[in-house]
DNA sequence: GCCAACGTTGGC
DNA sequence: GCCAACGTTGGC
């Protein structure tokens, strides 16, 4: 089992859009390493559900995988601002997986004290920009899931 | 709103 | 294959 970091902007859709969905298809990932490692996360793998964009950014509750990885349908649509004309269904370029709301962090652990935590100085969120989905390592897990828990 | 980081595109 | 131009992400 392993654990990810997945990016959302709450204005979009937010921890608690989850909470009320349960589960929803995390999909229109578009960029090839992000891509990547979804087509590695597991049934049961555990999700960090980081708001980004936010004031303040950072980690709001955890989620799980629910479902491996599909294709993207919206690379189809061409109506879809996602839409790819180069994928072909035969061998699809963007996939998404499904995730199941675990809970709401009681304590929401905001950028500034990640930054702060010793175990995290090398996580790949503090030192890679840009990246939607993100590999958290077991040390990671426990201590942002500790600190939120506090 | 600004801008750094960095991925993608396309001319050559 | 190189690299300049351009677009996007996301913190501040």
């Amino acid at each position: 089992m392993r654990y990810w970091l997945f990016k959302s902007e709450p204005e979009t859709y937010s921890i608690d859009h989850l909470a009320k969905d349960r589960t929803t298809f995390w999909n229109g990932v578009r960029n090839y390493q992000a891509r990547n490692l979804l087509k590695e996360a597991q049934p049961g793998d555990g999700i960090l559900f980081y708001h980004s964009s936010a004031e303040p950014p950072g980690v709001a509750g955890l989620a799980q995988v629910a479902e491996a990885a599909k294709p993207d349908p919206t690379q189809f649509d061409k109506k879809s601002e996602q839409y790819d004309p180069d994928s072909s269904k035969d061998d699809p370029r963007w996939w998404g997986v499904t995730i199941r709301f675990e809970r709401k962090l009681p304590r929401f652990v905001g950028l500034p004290e990640l930054k702060g935590m010793r175990a995290l100085s090398a996580m790949v969120l503090l030192q890679r920009s840009r990246l939607s989905v993100q590999p958290v390592t077991d040390a990671e897990w426990r201590a942002i899931v500790e600190a939120g828990t506090r």
